[in-house]
DNA sequence: AAGTGGTCTAGACCACTAC
DNA sequence: TAGTGGTCTAGACCACTTT
């Protein structure tokens, strides 16, 4: 039977929310279940609904709990991870038709669609140094949301000096077959190389509205930059994807 | 002066978290700043300390605001970032002497120690996948907890099948010059290739406190498995890292 | 000793979902 | 209509840090 340790050092809430995440971890809630009302936990640990309160808090932010809104309380489940692999950047691929984007979501059986936002701005300090250009260059930016099946999943913005997207379609929503890597190639930027770098934090507001994160949803921000045969960069790109939504793999010799 | 707006629709703790957080971001309340207090706040808000410490609870899960007990609010500083090459992993880098770990701590000019438990166990289904063998077959466990200047900044557990190990000092707390990879091209594995798969998610329990995380920081999870000439997968690696402290970083061909 | 954040109580009413 | 989670009040005492 639960009950709190009053003598017990941590405090209610922290015996509360261990023991609950011990029952999940042990099986006794399974992913999809739902658990006890707050207001039955209240009784049954003999405590404020608070405090009780602070425990499923606690459990959220873990990512091991979801509180719906009027329904109750549920053990979170796993959700089907979508694997992002270098090679959806080859060549091959890139040239089969439509962007990375679309090809990974057709190939894991999701509709995929894009909302698209395209401007001009100058280069700030950070993308001056990523495209090896002047702070305050003219650069054309694109803004995607793209979504599987209409579910918001992926946030993109990518950043070109203008004078390479300058007279192509580049400029537009619609970019045409290849996405903007087969128009920087047709202008005889063929590329060469990419860098990522991979970092994890908290979403911000926005972020978490538009992609329509769970409290205690990280996301994953990837930095990607192309560079051309000359060594010359000529996009750099920011991801941001929900963490639990995506899993990003690589490969490399040991060389 | 700030206030809430009773009409509004949104409830007063996202007011007042929004409010905040603009002046955070116009840069009225720097990095490593101190906010009013929760009772100055409270009166200036003109609402209720719970109501107060529901929006700062929203800022420190976003990793914009630290709470000290006994001293105050800060605006979270940015922590120096260590950032985690591909190259770490290159044959001249692994045979120049410790592993990655201690080669990366001392070129960012950290102080490296590492504590290491050392024991057997057998395969489950996810560690038998990645290294082709049997579920239930003998391992080796190694795993570590790496600090910079006695802070924990990583965690790392590592699977080797049993008898590659068997013999080496891979059974061994202190592995030797070059360390468990050394070891195995000793024994004829040379290494060929490594892949690695990078996920972020909340930190556990266990994790917080192992890496003596705050509220708001996430974890990157990365697997990484070693092949050997033959495409043996020799070794398979879960390292937990502190998502504010580390950036990682891939390059790769567009061919 | 004074000020800070951390925990807790015992209520109340609102918004949403299901029957 | 009943049950759920979401928001809010007005207190109280504890644990920690600083002076």
């Amino acid at each position: 039977m639960p009950t709190i340790d009053r003598s017990d050092g941590r405090p209610y809430y922290r015996q509360i929310a261990d023991d609950l995440r011990r029952r999940i971890i042990q099986g006794q809630y399974g992913p999809g279940d739902q658990l006890p009302s707050e207001r039955v936990l209240t009784e049954d640990y003999e405590t404020s609904r608070l405090t009780v309160r602070q425990a499923i808090g606690l459990l959220r932010t873990e990512g091991l709990l979801l509180a719906e809104h009027g329904r109750g309380l549920f053990v979170r489940a796993a959700v089907p991870v979508q694997r992002l692999a270098r090679t959806r950047l080859d060549r091959a691929q890139r040239q089969a038709g439509a962007g990375a984007f679309q090809t990974d979501a057709q190939r894991a059986g999701f509709q995929p669609s894009v909302d698209v936002d395209v401007y001009s701005a100058t280069a700030d300090a950070r993308i001056a140094e990523l495209l090896q250009v002047s702070t305050g260059s003219r650069l054309i930016v694109r803004e995607r949301l793209m979504m599987a099946d209409k579910v918001p999943v992926q946030l993109s913005t990518s950043w070109l000096p203008a004078e390479l997207a300058a007279g192509t379609r580049i400029e537009l929503r619609d970019t045409g077959p290849g996405g903007i890597y087969a128009r920087l190639e047709e202008k005889g930027h063929l590329l060469a190389r990419f860098t990522e770098s991979v970092r994890a934090r908290m979403p911000s507001q926005d972020e978490a509205s538009a992609l329509r994160l769970a409290v205690g949803t990280p996301v994953l921000a990837v930095t990607r930059t192309a560079f051309d045969q000359h060594g010359r960069p000529v996009e750099t790109n920011d991801m941001v994807l929900a963490a639990d939504r995506y899993e990003l793999t690589y490969e490399f010799s040991a060389d």
